[in-house]
Formats: structure tokens, C-alpha cells, sequence
DNA sequence: TGTCGATGTATCGGTTCGATATATCGAGGA
DNA sequence: TCCTCGATATATCGAACCGATACATCGACA
């Protein structure tokens, strides 16, 4: 689970251990605060596992120009400005501030990993942590696998949303369990239409790309 | 944090493991699948803090006559029909179906541990999950605490909405990175508003409450 | 000079989860 | 009649995960 997260985060950019999490909780908001007592562990396994590896400690990191990183500009920005104001007009910013550091990077051999856990992942869809985490790189998914972890989602949802009804005409008559209970289920209404928004924006950009490019 | 649960469901019936973990399921609904590898070593450390004791294994358990149970009727038959026509006739169902069950009681202890999770709890409001399952209980808080933990729960909600706004400020061009982020603080908004309902009702309530019973 | 707060890596104990083993009973088919 | 299957039920294991904490270094500020 956590794997998959920062493998998807190091696809991107070499990270150490510190900025690692600031990504993953900005990104990853409100679900799944990742704590360093899960992330380093993590990250010990995918380096046994050979996945990622220590790129370098405390030296001029590999960034590529910042005017290739055009999409994630804002984030970088953002970065560099919770960073503090440490070295000032230095993109690279060697080591400035606390302990030395230890980047990592992805290797091939993480790639691979990173497709395959994204691809099974798609299997379990009844966790919201796992679905979210999913969609969020679903841009490295095929489209129909995109469509398709979209629509089993949905149809997580739908039973949830069953389940909780039943729940809901077999409660008791508890003020506060059954305000909990039925907001779960607007809760869960709300994101089935959301849902449906995104699944025919997507045949809407399938259908459109396919006209580029007939046959 | 599941021994709150387990408590404060046993707090209303005596149950064996299996059923309980039915009851925390339709009850917490969405949030929180407990699972047997959780529950019962936890059950299993409220017996060895003294918080719940096996009252039987297998033999007539002491229901309260079932008119008693007005408030949970609903779920009695809930159960009572998952469990299989078993027992056709008898309320008691002794030992039917299965292996021989163990009955757990809360014990006076466990009255005491029960409103001190309850209470202490409250004072993490950032985890969704203990704020749900508190608030189911929340009938077993004083008003005030009450009215504190919604206050709290609020607060926090309004700090995550802060965080979400910041992070979509910053976050790339990602479709579907930028979806999720949106998803999220709307999520957030329509808790928050909810939220708002469940404090102004709980204000009514206590007014009246004090023009009932004046000085 | 001292200490505070941010940055940074790392580990420990305890909780939780998913998978699995074990066992018993009723229902239904060969 | 036997036999398998699925529901009921308790229990444990390994791995993952979290919160707290320890440790270390630097800049800022009094």
C-alpha cells in the first residue's frame, strides 16, 4: 500500500525520506496521513527489494532543468517555500538545514513493482485508501484499466451504500447513531455521483482521442 | 480505540465475539471493518484488564425480556434473521449453530474504562474514526462534552479544509491528482455543514432542557 | 552563549489487519 | 446414508502500520 504511494512519488522525482512525506501528505490529503514509523520501514523494504535505491547523500541532487518540471511547478514552489528560505537563488540546495540526507530514487526494477502493484491493486477496490491512492496516479493506468477501476468503484460504492441503508432500517432509534449512520450514506450518495462525473468525463476524453486517431 | 467499541457495545447486551463484531460492522457502517485478528486479542485484553469477563460459554444467555429492548428491536431481528431461521420460536437460540460460543459480560471496571476512553478520547479529534465511533456513543457524554467534542470535531474539520485548499493552491496539472483534491475539500465542506446542524440541534436540545428544569 | 524550532533519519512497542487453521452444525445432493 | 458445502464460531500468526520518542544538525534570535 504504502510501497505503491512512494514508488509513484519517486517515478517523478528523487526524494529523500523528509520531502517523501510532505508529497504524500500534501497529495494524499485527508486519507492516509503517513507517519516516518511507516515510511522509513517502507522504504528499507523497496531498497532490499532493490526497488529504489540511495542515490546520493548530501550533494547536489539530479533534478533535471526546472523548466522541464513545468507540471509540477506549484508543488515545487511550494516545497521550496515550507523548506524555509535556505539557500536563496540555489535550485539544488545541497543539505541546507538539519541532519545529511539520504535521496532516494526509483530503479527499473521499481517500475515494474510500480505497474504491478497499480495494476492488482485495482483489484481491491473496497478500501478507500487504496482506491484513492489508485486514482491518484491513474494517469499511468491504460485507459480502459483507468475506466475500469472507476467502475468497480462505483459498484464498491453501490453495495456500501446498500449495506448502509439496511443498517440504517435497522438501527435503533439513538439520536447520534442514526445521524452517523445516515450521513455515511449521503456521504456515500455524494460520492457515486462524483463518481459518474469523472466515468463520463473519461469516455467523453476516450471517445475524443480515438477520433485523433482512427482505426 | 476498539476497545471503545467493544465496551460500548457490550455496555447494551452481553454477546459473544462473532455477533459483536457483527454489531460494530452495521453499526460503524463504512468506517472501520473490524476483523477478527483485532478483535479478539482485544477482546482478550479486556479480560486480562478485568473490563469484560466470559459470563457462559453455550447455555441460555440472560437476555433482558425482549419488550425491554424497545430501542434495539430493529437490529434483535436483524441478527436474529442473518443468523439463519435457527431456532424457530425461541428468543434465547442457546448454542445454535456452530461452536460453542463464549458470552462476554462488561464488568463494573469496564463501566469505568468505558467513560474514560470515552472521555479522553475526545481529545483526538483529528482521527475520523475515533471521532465517529465516539460520537456514536455520544449519548453516554454529558451535554457539555458533547457540545465539545462537535466544537473540536469542527475545528479540526476547518484546519483539514485549510490544508486541502493550500495543497490544490499547489498541486500540479494532474486530472485526476487535482479531482481527488477537489473531491476532498468538498467532502470536507459538506462535513462541516453537517456538522453545523448536529451542534444547533444539540443547542435546542440543551435550551430546552434548562427551561424544562429552571435554576 | 544558549536555546529554540525546523529539518532530518531512525527505532520501539503496541495495535491492527489479512490470511489461515480449527471445529461444529444444518442443508442439500449423490 | 454419506459427504460436501456454507454458515457459525474461536483463535493465532506474520506483516504492516502508527504514535511516540530518541538522536542529530543547523539557523535564528535573544
Amino acid at each position: 500500500m504504502l510501497e505503491l504511494a512512494i514508488l509513484g512519488v519517486l517515478k517523478e522525482q528523487d526524494l529523500h525520506g523528509y520531502e517523501l512525506k510532505r508529497r504524500l501528505t500534501e497529495m494524499l490529503g485527508t486519507f492516509s496521513a503517513v507517519s516516518f514509523g511507516s515510511l522509513y520501514p517502507a522504504l528499507a523494504r523497496l531498497e532490499r527489494a532493490g526497488a529504489v535505491k540511495a542515490v546520493e547523500a548530501n550533494d547536489a541532487p539530479p533534478l533535471p532543468p526546472p523548466s522541464a518540471a513545468t507540471g509540477s511547478l506549484g508543488a515545487e514552489l511550494a516545497a521550496f517555500r515550507a523548506r524555509g528560505r535556505a539557500a536563496r537563488g540555489e535550485v539544488k540546495a545541497p543539505g541546507r538545514g538539519g541532519r545529511s540526507r539520504k535521496v532516494y530514487g526509483i530503479t527499473a526494477k521499481g517500475d515494474r513493482l510500480f505497474e504491478e502493484l497499480l495494476a492488482d491493486a485495482a483489484a481491491s477496490t473496497e478500501d478507500d485508501r487504496a482506491f484513492n491512492l489508485r486514482l491518484a496516479f491513474a494517469r499511468h493506468l491504460p485507459d480502459e484499466a483507468r475506466l475500469g477501476l472507476l467502475e468497480r468503484r462505483r459498484a464498491a460504492l453501490v453495495e456500501r451504500l446498500n449495506r448502509g441503508r439496511r443498517s440504517l432500517r435497522a438501527a435503533g432509534t439513538d439520536t447520534y447513531g442514526r445521524a452517523l449512520l445516515e450521513h455515511g450514506t449521503e456521504v456515500t450518495e455524494h460520492d457515486i455521483s462524483w463518481l459518474d462525473r469523472l466515468i463520463a468525463a473519461e469516455r467523453e476524453r476516450t471517445r475524443n482521442s480515438r477520433e485523433d486517431t482512427p482505426t
